[in-house]
DNA sequence: AGCACGCCGACT
DNA sequence: GTCGGCGTGCTC
């Protein structure tokens, strides 16, 4: 009855020449019984031999000549404990997120290249160098140039790395093969691993924990030794000692025998973030980052599977490292936009976390001073145990913070991007010498309209976002498709000043440099941080008082700290706030309240400037006041009554297509068919993305919005047989399940 | 990565 | 003609 089965599988061989599906038969005895991300032995190459592989797929489709299509040989180790953690993760992301089997075990092993395992292959030398002069000799005599070549190299040099053999010296395997048969050489594959941070001094002593702090470690350690594996979410400002808990917490969990991963935004990842970490745990901790080579990736990956590290600091590909126990995974920052994928699978390091912390019985510690709606939501339901820190350590002061109308500017006259308050204020630092930062908060930036006399937003009357202008001068919802014409006139006071904001950190540079002639100034954005380093030379050398005043993108509030800087200045809140996007009052809180973070840490007090079209927004109003829970219960109302995450879930469908006409079809037929799915779903748009094309790829979107998310799974799963039917050639389809940016 | 195939120079 | 090294290409 059951018809022949074929079985998509990755053999476990690190080379990309290899690096993809084959397809094997599935013999009779495990029809039925095998599943994707099982580990098998798989006859492999001309000479049959037996290697490991992982299941990607099982189909009843044979996609390879049947007559070449080669038998499973058995499933390794024993059935469902072969499934080792990090394939059952893999088939976790793939369920979740929507992938193919193989982005999503790429996603999992980590650095599993060529490139990787040569350079610390090397050819050793084990003959002594007489012995190989004569057999040079021989070689020489009897023609055989590639030998020779090697062993030429021989005399001079006791080992040779295995990249240069197959590169420089153009010696290919089987010339070193036969040398190898005549006991002159072996191959070695030694491990020089490579640390990236030099040794630095341990810390001898502990500092003291305050009461608060004192009280995390003990209950989170508590629950550990009883066998209750949770999540916990620190809610505590800029300089309350989280970081200080973490490390408690990744000690006691050392003592225990197990591993810690520490998962820290990128834009974090600094020298003196990791210092911290060095001098606690030595040489037992590892970090992964962007930087580091793909063999150096390889490195780490191996010292960690060998127990010569506990702890590994990264950004969220760090969740990978194959460490054989975890016991503790720390997550800062954790509302931090970096920690969602941006290509296939879109996992959120967050949600995959708590998986890898079942699988490996850990425990989940979240840190962040202003905590996205989802964890924060999730902490007051009783999912996650949440732990308020209120103090800071280190005593500094909050800053003033003024909330500027930019309606009142207009009305007196002032025309020019910096409010009267901000100029004022800007004089008084240049005169003390004190520094000041300015910046646009804008990222995912779509052309808003509002009205400069009333501040009145161009909204979306289904979805409640902003409108975005494009280019035929129509206005347009990227949710659903709404469209209308832009108006002569605000439609709320008449007034004609309705237009998008333009302002760029060049701008306001230039014009800084206009008001205050002499003015040393520093810009940070995508332009001036291009180069590898640029990013922290700009800020170690406004940290050195090379510049009055810093100006630049979001960037520049995150993390670092300059002790020196008294005036921090939000040059147009609404670049955030109209973003178009439902989490935009969100993300506007989290900045301003991080900005604000900036001004005054030193001795010195400092004062915040917001200038803003909308002074009474919730967002701004609760961040200026630094109050978290009044802005959580405001956002929390709104999403709910949108039915917006994490009120309920989300799943936005992302078409990419070569030809126009194409992808709107396959948008419309996939939204079409997502409506016809038993559950009981919202479906908007489909409508093309806000960037429509990029390099000539059409891309359109729709949304499907559910309270239950394995519901929404369910209509993936739906979407991606779908897809799988209809076989679309010029199309791509991707998942992203409760987006943080629209597209 | 590892194996066979086939080309090309050297030699019974 | 045959033998064997050595680059090339394929592996379900």
């Amino acid at each position: 009855m059951t018809r022949e089965q074929y079985a998509d599988v990755i053999v476990d061989i690190s080379h990309e020449k290899v690096d993809r599906p084959f397809q094997y038969r599935v013999p009779e005895s495990l029809a039925g019984s095998l599943e994707a991300g099982m580990c098998v032995m798989v006859p492999f190459g001309s000479g049959n031999k037996l290697i490991k592989g992982y299941v990607m797929e099982v189909s009843s489709r044979c996609k390879f000549d049947p007559e070449k299509t080669k038998e499973i040989a058995k499933v390794a180790d024993d059935g469902v404990a072969a499934q080792d953690k990090t394939m059952v993760l893999a088939g976790w992301l793939r369920r979740n997120y929507g992938s193919t089997m193989i982005q999503a075990v790429k996603t999992v092993l980590p650095a599993k290249k060529a490139v990787g395992r040569l350079e610390h292959k090397s050819l050793q030398r084990i003959m002594g160098k007489e012995e190989i002069l004569s057999l040079l000799g021989e070689c020489t005599r009897k023609k055989q140039r590639a030998k020779a070549r090697l062993l030429q190299e021989l005399v001079s040099q006791e080992e040779i790395p295995f990249e240069w053999i197959t590169g420089k010296l153009g010696v290919s395997s089987s010339a070193v093969k036969s040398l190898e048969r005549e006991g002159a050489v072996r191959v070695v594959s030694r491990r020089r691993f490579r640390n990236p941070v030099k040794f630095t001094e341990r810390d001898s002593m502990l500092p003291v924990l305050s009461f608060a702090q004192q009280k995390i470690v003990d209950s989170v350690i508590a629950d550990f030794d009883q066998g209750r594996r949770g999540a916990y979410l620190i809610h505590g400002i800029t300089g309350s000692g989280k970081t200080e808990v973490y490390m408690r917490l990744i000690g006691e969990t050392l003592k225990r025998g197990r591993q810690a991963i520490v998962l820290i935004p990128e834009i974090a990842l600094t020298y003196q973030t990791l210092l911290r970490f060095f001098r606690r745990f030595g040489d037992r901790v590892s970090v992964m980052n962007s930087t580091l080579s793909q063999g150096e990736k390889y490195d780490q990956c191996a010292r960690a599977r060998n127990g010569e590290v506990d702890v590994v600091i990264g950004p969220r590909s760090a969740l990978f490292t194959p460490f054989p126990n975890i016991g503790l995974i720390v997550i800062d920052e954790e509302h931090e936009s970096s920690y969602k994928s941006e290509s296939m699978p879109k996992y959120h390091a967050r949600e995959t976390a708590m998986e890898v912390a079942r699988l490996h019985g850990a425990s989940v510690v979240m840190g962040s001073a202003t905590p996205s709606l989802e964890t924060y939501f999730r902490a007051r339901a009783g999912e996650y145990t949440l732990f308020t820190l209120k103090e800071r350590l280190t005593g500094g002061m909050l800053p003033q913070v003024h909330i500027v109308d930019l309606r009142e500017e207009l009305r007196a006259g002032n025309r020019s991007i910096f409010s009267r308050k901000l100029q004022e204020l800007l004089e008084e630092r240049l005169k003390k010498g004190e520094q000041s930062m300015l910046f646009l908060n804008r990222r995912g930036y779509s052309g808003f309209i509002s009205c400069r006399a009333c501040g009145h937003v161009m909204k979306c009357p289904h979805c409640d976002v902003s409108l975005a202008e494009h280019r035929n001068g129509m206005l347009m919802c990227h949710y659903c498709g709404f469209q209308t014409a832009k108006p002569p006139v605000c439609p709320r006071c008449g007034s004609k000043y309705i237009m998008g904001f333009r302002a760029g950190t060049q701008q306001i540079e230039e014009k800084l440099k206009e008001m205050f002639p002499g003015v040393r100034t520093l810009r940070m954005d995508a332009d001036t941080t291009r180069t590898k380093d640029s990013h922290e030379r700009i800020l170690s050398a406004f940290a050195a008082g090379e510049a009055d005043v810093l100006i630049g993108t979001q960037m520049i509030v995150k993390g670092h700290d300059f002790p020196n800087v008294t005036l921090v200045g939000a040059i147009a809140a609404d670049l955030s706030l109209c973003t178009g996007d439902f989490r935009a009052g969100e993300r506007t809180f989290q900045l301003l309240t991080q900005a604000a973070g900036r001004a005054g840490r030193g001795s010195l007090p400092g004062q915040m400037v917001i200038q803003t079209y909308q002074p009474d927004h919730y967002a701004i109003v609760r961040a200026a006041r630094q109050d978290y829970e009044g802005f959580y219960e405001e956002e929390i109302l709104y999403r709910e009554m949108l039915g917006y995450p994490p009120a309920a879930h989300m799943l936005a469908v992302q078409i990419y297509a070569k030809e126009e006409d194409k992808g709107m079809r396959l948008a419309e037929l996939l939204a079409q068919s997502a409506k016809k799915t038993p559950v009981n779903l919202q479906i908007i748009g489909p409508a093309a993305a806000s960037i429509g094309r990029i390099n000539d790829i059409f891309r359109f979107v729709f949304y499907v919005k559910q309270q239950n998310y394995d519901k929404l799974i369910q209509t993936k799963d739906v979407l991606e047989k779908e897809i799988k039917r209809l076989q679309p050639k010029g199309e791509t389809v991707q998942f992203d399940f409760d987006p943080l940016n629209v597209l």
